[in-house]
DNA sequence: TATTGTTATACTCTATAACTATA
DNA sequence: TATAGTTATAGAGTATAACAATA
């Protein structure tokens, strides 16, 4: 065995511990109580989606930085529309697309539950060396990246009987 | 605002991303069909962490893994039960108390799974300096624990009207 | 009486299929 | 004919409630 399969040998389980962490409730359902948001998850995703890419973006952008389907984000724009925490507006450049915008209170909501959870991951890292809060970032940036270029590759490759 | 918040405000949008690409199906699908496993993806996070446990589990200890609720756990034990790939031996120290164990096959198939998945990261990180490697193990590994500490005195401080 | 686990039921999240409107 | 989005329906995953057995 290569001393490369060891390296990594520990990932699976980690990776693993962390998406349970960051997948119950418990992390979001804190952080809503405590930001005073009464939303569920999906639909907190997207406003942090939107809040991300600073400007406006599509139904099918966003389904994709979700990795879930179209009809799943119409679902949720739905509601947080009813709500006026969105806005759609039609693309200029394409009018079968919607650009989807925040609010200035759909914009505040989340600008309180972002602070909210930012607090809490700032308080976690308080004791942390600059250089390791550093490397962190960087590592999980590429970690990431490279993860999802190979999922990519794989799922490209992954039935070759079916490409055409 | 100080350099703390700095630091640390990329790490929710950078752990979203991270949860979304190991949540979605893709990944688990993808390892079940290489590794040859016809396994619902709960039923196979609980053969993992039995092989990273190293030792027979109760019940409530693998929900407490999971991070879910104990009928949850027993529900998949029962499937997996059927198909031989789990049994359950009474706790020879508490008789309410069962404890867990992988059969032949249960270990066969979860190691058929957990070296395809470890392939896959092995390639994933290839091109890597062995120091990040190392980095990322260590980095991940603090992370993990120092969140959990965290959600943990938040959810025991969370609503103090209702402590007694 | 408290705890371990099980059974039964309900809810949340996400996917697939069928459709509408524009390109 | 292909693409962006929506509506309707179905399925996977997880929680809550009620119960049985042992401590």
């Amino acid at each position: 065995m290569d001393p490369l399969s060891d390296a990594t040998t520990g990932l699976l389980p980690r990776l693993l511990q962390l998406r349970t962490l960051l997948n119950r409730g418990q992390l979001y359902e804190q952080a809503a109580q405590d930001a005073g948001v009464a939303l569920d998850r999906p639909a907190m995703t997207i406003l942090v989606i939107l809040d991300a890419a600073d400007h406006p973006l599509r139904v099918g952008e966003i389904a994709t930085r979700m990795q879930v389907v179209g009809p799943h984000v119409t679902r949720h724009l739905n509601s947080l529309q009813k709500r006026a925490l969105i806005i759609r507006v039609p693309d200029p450049e394409d009018q079968r697309a919607r650009l989807i915008a925040l609010t200035p209170s759909g914009q505040q909501m989340v600008d309180r539950y972002t602070s909210t959870v930012n607090g809490w991951f700032t308080a976690a890292l308080a004791q942390w060396p600059d250089h390791d809060r550093t490397e962190l970032m960087r590592l999980l940036t590429r970690l990431t990246s490279d993860l999802t270029t190979q999922f990519d590759a794989l799922a490209a490759g992954g039935t070759p009987t079916d490409e055409d």
